[in-house]
DNA sequence: GCGAATTGGTTGACATGTCATCCAATCTAG
DNA sequence: CTAGATTGGATGACATGTCAACCAATTCGC
């Protein structure tokens, strides 16, 4: 069976998303290191353990938030814990788990970057998109997310039943 | 002057693009190595090489299109030279310069390796949208990469006439 | 209970990316 | 022409990410 190549329109949102990708990737990057010391994955860290209320995770639970594996995840928390953004705890549950903990310090980085680099996501994405381009990629991505996210939808033939 | 958060809709196509970037990063890199022994970078060199009339193309021209820095090709090329799948040869116009050549070998992982890649674009991506969204993504997408690319755009605030 | 399989997390080796530096070739101004 | 600035690219040191192996705690089957 022959290829379905991407025809023009389909090559140019392809290669359009890509190229937005890496851009937007280098300038947020840039923004960050430059107005607040903190990498991506660092922010990234911080923010979604600023979104707990005690700003405590497991570091399983952590990891799957952020899709990162867990000893990605587990690699750059020494780092960070060396920076003194974060620590780690022993887990009461279960004594072999740990549990992620921002400090004071993190969470001081954290607020301190977030107006910036929301600022920077605003300029460079968010505002340059109509009410409807906003709504047409949260719908967009969300469906490609869910369909990733099913073991059945993502192999190429129909998959046997279970 | 308090920060302009990002509100639900916003929040929801944010947050999806991340998640979608992710997941189809991850999925995409898998098939490939799988299918062809490729990694995505390699892909893209591979492909951006065989798209010039013969295959071949100054390092630093191949930098800019690929928005990857000199040296981080540079890099890649050596590590992609002693695979087999690209050479090396010595700039005619400028001695300083090289021009990368795609080799056979090269030429054949790049064509084996193409139609396994765009069918799990189209199944992951692509053919999960409407042609309406395909259009959106491929309007917006060249909108905020013709604003990032434009210095005079991308500050905070309007830049003092040149 | 208890041995086997599983899970949560860490670690070391290695691949990849970044940054600063360096060198030689080219360009530019006088 | 030629000294100084710039450019094209390579390189080494270091930061980051991946993969496989490992260890200890837990869970599962019986």
């Amino acid at each position: 069976m022959g290829t379905r190549w991407l025809d023009e329109r389909e090559d140019r949102a392809w290669r359009g998303y890509r190229r937005m990708r890496r851009l937007l990737d280098l300038e947020l990057a840039r923004q960050l290191t430059q107005d607040a010391g903190l990498s991506e994955p660092d922010y990234d860290v911080l923010s979604d353990l600023s979104e707990t209320p005690r700003g405590r995770l497991r570091l399983s639970e952590l990891a799957d938030r952020m899709l990162w594996s867990r000893s990605r995840l587990s690699h750059h928390l020494t780092r960070m814990q060396q920076r003194g953004l974060v620590t780690r705890e022993e887990c009461a549950d279960d004594a072999r788990g740990s549990v992620v903990v921002l400090t004071t310090a993190g969470r001081q980085a954290i607020e301190s970057a977030a107006p910036g680099h929301v600022a920077a996501v605003r300029r460079h994405l968010i505002d340059l998109l109509t009410p409807a381009e906003v709504d047409a990629l949260g719908a967009l991505s969300h469906r490609v997310v869910d369909h990733l996210a099913d073991p059945d939808l993502r192999a190429t033939r129909p998959q046997p039943e279970a």
